[in-house]
DNA sequence: AGCTTTACAGTCAGGTGTGTATGTTAAATG
DNA sequence: CATTTAACATACACACCTGACTGTAAAGCT
């Protein structure tokens, strides 16, 4: 029963739905294509059609992943505003925000956390830590232009003050995901990002 | 051939050493017992005589890690000198330091950071969890005698300082283990722990 | 010295997941 | 309207890994 080209679409589109809870309830590697067919109410030969394999089916996944403010936090940082800092602050507890709110970012977060990178699943972990490379840079040159106005602590560089927001960022979405989300994210994450990020300032 | 008390014991710990750098190379969920007993010189079924199965080993691989300054990490920190934070910086560096230098606990925590703990390890995750739970409350301790002593930043509490530092000693720790040893993990991280510590120290 | 048990080596059945090949039906195409 | 082809379902082959079972030779006990 050939499908229309919109409806073949739709399957694809439940196809990576359905991956995306399984991958989240039963890890990648425990998780079977029988699995994911049976969540996405299809066979396996349906998934098979759409994609390679299960390593193929996981980066689409991944590539599916809606990342819309990636250029409106990079377009936003390199605005010429005068209090860089400020910026920063506002653009991660924007992101914490909508980690809180956004369960699917939450899903798949949480299955790139917990996921065995070795073997087929390598070139997951070299696209990712080409992503962050690209975030970094970006911070790197917002923290730049906060020391060229002297807003940036005296023992901090730019560099120094990038890595540390980002562990900060890195270590709160880890534990809060991992660790069952046992405290509030938006409101006790946005407090630790005010006191690292004064910290970072320049006393006044 | 029966082997004795002492032969037994020895090959049992091949078997964990083999386990450790099989599970390094290839991941835990990827390696297969045989895998293992390859490495270690013996066969499937010398493997089963001493683990139920590989849950059990790597378990078992888990304890085996040697964590000898646990202890000490916590004496020193409880110890009342007058300098609080000065002590904790010290101790990070060394951790850091011991890290550069064993080979072991680098393949070790490697494993750690790379597995995936859904289904049967995730007990290995609990485990960690009260670990880490372990490592807070001493080094929450240690900040809050510094504050008593007035030597912590008037923005920071014990909690949140306790939360940033072991943030940034674990983004330190997966970017090194995780991306490829890219920076010298010594000197590079003694620096960062140096400026984190100083934004964490009160103005004098 | 003889019996029991230990510490393995080897083998085997069985389940399980993967990838592919084939079948089937309806949409596209002309 | 006939043919092709897309979008799946079904079936099959096979590699593979596990756990359990069996064999065995030496250690340890009495």
């Amino acid at each position: 029963m050939r499908r229309t080209k919109a409806e073949a679409e739709a399957t694809r589109q439940q196809i990576i739905c359905a991956a995306e809870r399984v991958f989240f309830k039963k890890g990648v590697s425990n998780a079977t294509m029988e699995d994911v067919a049976h969540a996405a109410g299809v066979t396996r030969g349906a998934i098979y059609w759409h994609f390679a394999n299960k390593t193929d089916l996981f980066m689409e996944l991944y590539k599916s992943v809606p990342l819309p403010q990636e250029d409106m936090v990079a377009r936003e940082l390199e605005s010429e505003d005068a209090e860089v800092l400020t910026v920063i602050e506002r653009v991660a507890a924007e992101w914490l925000d909508t980690l809180a709110n956004d369960e699917q970012r939450q899903r798949i977060l949480s299955i790139l956390l917990r996921c065995d990178y070795t073997g087929e699943l390598s070139a997951v972990l070299e696209k990712q830590q080409s992503v962050d490379d690209g975030h970094m840079r970006t911070l790197e040159a917002a923290f730049a232009r906060a020391a060229e106005k002297g807003q940036l602590g005296t023992c901090w560089t730019p560099k120094s003050a990038a890595s540390a927001l980002r562990w900060m960022m890195k270590g709160i979405c880890s534990e809060w995901l991992l660790f069952g989300r046992r405290f509030d994210l938006a409101s006790e994450g946005r407090e630790g990002l005010r006191r690292l990020i004064g910290s970072l300032q320049a006393a006044k």
